[in-house]
DNA sequence: CTGTTAAAATAACGGCGTTAACTAAAGGAG
DNA sequence: CTCCTTTAGTTAACGCCGTTATTTTAACAG
């Protein structure tokens, strides 16, 4: 009876201490994670270096081994929490409305407000990185690209609801993507046209858009 | 009369020493230019360096400091190659056809293969490198910018004609140009777009901003 | 032949990502 | 309590990078 106790005790205590040592190491694992999108939103991509990231944390470059396998795995890991982000958004506008017309504007307008409110994060994910786009999460559910399909869903139940013209909808979702994608990429590249052409570009692309794919 | 003569060949002389030091720094500057745009179409952006270029022609990394004032200068003077050869396809696709319908059809297509054609250096000028977009040349008449007044152009004579609606210009080409910048990058982004959804894509565009932007 | 000037090379600095070898501290077993 | 093992973290080092200061080399000028 008694040792019984005793071993069930010494049990506990190595769970506990396995515990707490799993969650120290995850805590600085975050500290390294959260350390790093500030830095990366500071100074950018280009003078994003692993050893400032130490540094800022108190730890030798090499520490940050111990958790990541390299510069782009944790690179990779911090655009993770933009994807998560505007993935987020995009869903919360497709939720917005119930109307399937409606549905596809709210999702135009969040994605642009997205790359405008977020730009390094978006010049990471689609114009410095691209290749992180196509690369797959270690633990992930499902691929990056998964995160755009709302746009299509979006299109096929327009296109179901005799709102859109009969079509493919990934074929109009393309369309659309490119035409968004542009428009941010542009405007983060070109000063001029940020907040000034941005949004006048924005409704007449619309309205095209309107006058093009809408069944009259 | 002798003496004359004399300081006349002299002179001669050293205006053809200095003619053919010229020429020859004026080659080493090409030399050092060619191989960088070679080494920077194989290896790409990122793993371009001076010190291969440099090993490449045979000389020490500090002798392309002598003709350029640093790697951002050479890179840029290699990117401009890129702009001229775009702004060289934009201008004949332009003046390809009188109709100015089908010249803003035809800067379309010809922007799309540019991009495709030469993704390295369609990369480079508008993804990875966009502020390069905005940095006047060194000895340039016009800004990186203008070589895309062709496009406004376009829309404006089509307006003028009365092919478009009634409206901005400026407006109408943000949109086109938002349209295709927006297909090429996804394109070179994506490896499932190029190629195979790209045309589809294409087709489908140009089919909207007709119903969209044209007068019925 | 000598002094001058310009081109090119060497050496060096600080920074980078990354690997291998080492240290120190904590947990486990007797 | 002591010895052993494990492991988180560090230090040292390698090879690369862009860039600057210094020095060599060679061609021209008088």
């Amino acid at each position: 009876m008694k040792k019984r106790t005793t071993v069930t005790q010494a049990e506990r205590l190595r769970q506990a201490i396995r515990h707490r040592q799993d969650q120290e190491k995850q805590e600085l694992r975050q500290a390294i994670l959260t350390t790093a999108a500030e830095l990366f939103l500071e100074q950018g991509y280009d003078h994003f270096s692993l050893r400032k990231v130490a540094e800022r944390i108190g730890y030798s470059p090499t520490t940050i081994y111990l958790y990541f396998r390299d510069k782009d795995d944790l690179l990779f890991t911090v655009v993770d929490e933009g994807f998560k982000r505007f993935g987020q958004q995009l869903a919360a506008a497709a939720a917005s409305t119930g109307d399937p017309w409606e549905r596809i504007i709210a999702l135009g307008r969040a994605y642009v407000a997205f790359g405008l409110q977020n730009p390094e994060y978006y010049q990471l994910m689609f114009m410095q990185r691209a290749d992180f786009l196509t690369h797959q999460p270690e633990g992930a559910d499902q691929p990056r690209l998964a995160t755009f399909l709302v746009l299509q869903q979006a299109v096929q139940q327009a296109i179901d609801a005799g709102v859109l013209r009969p079509g493919d909808a990934e074929n109009y979702s393309d369309v659309l993507w490119a035409q968004v994608h542009g428009m941010v990429s542009l405007a983060i590249s070109l000063p001029a046209f940020y907040a000034t052409r941005i949004q006048r570009t924005m409704e007449t692309a619309w309205q095209m858009e309107c006058e093009g794919l809408r069944r009259q």
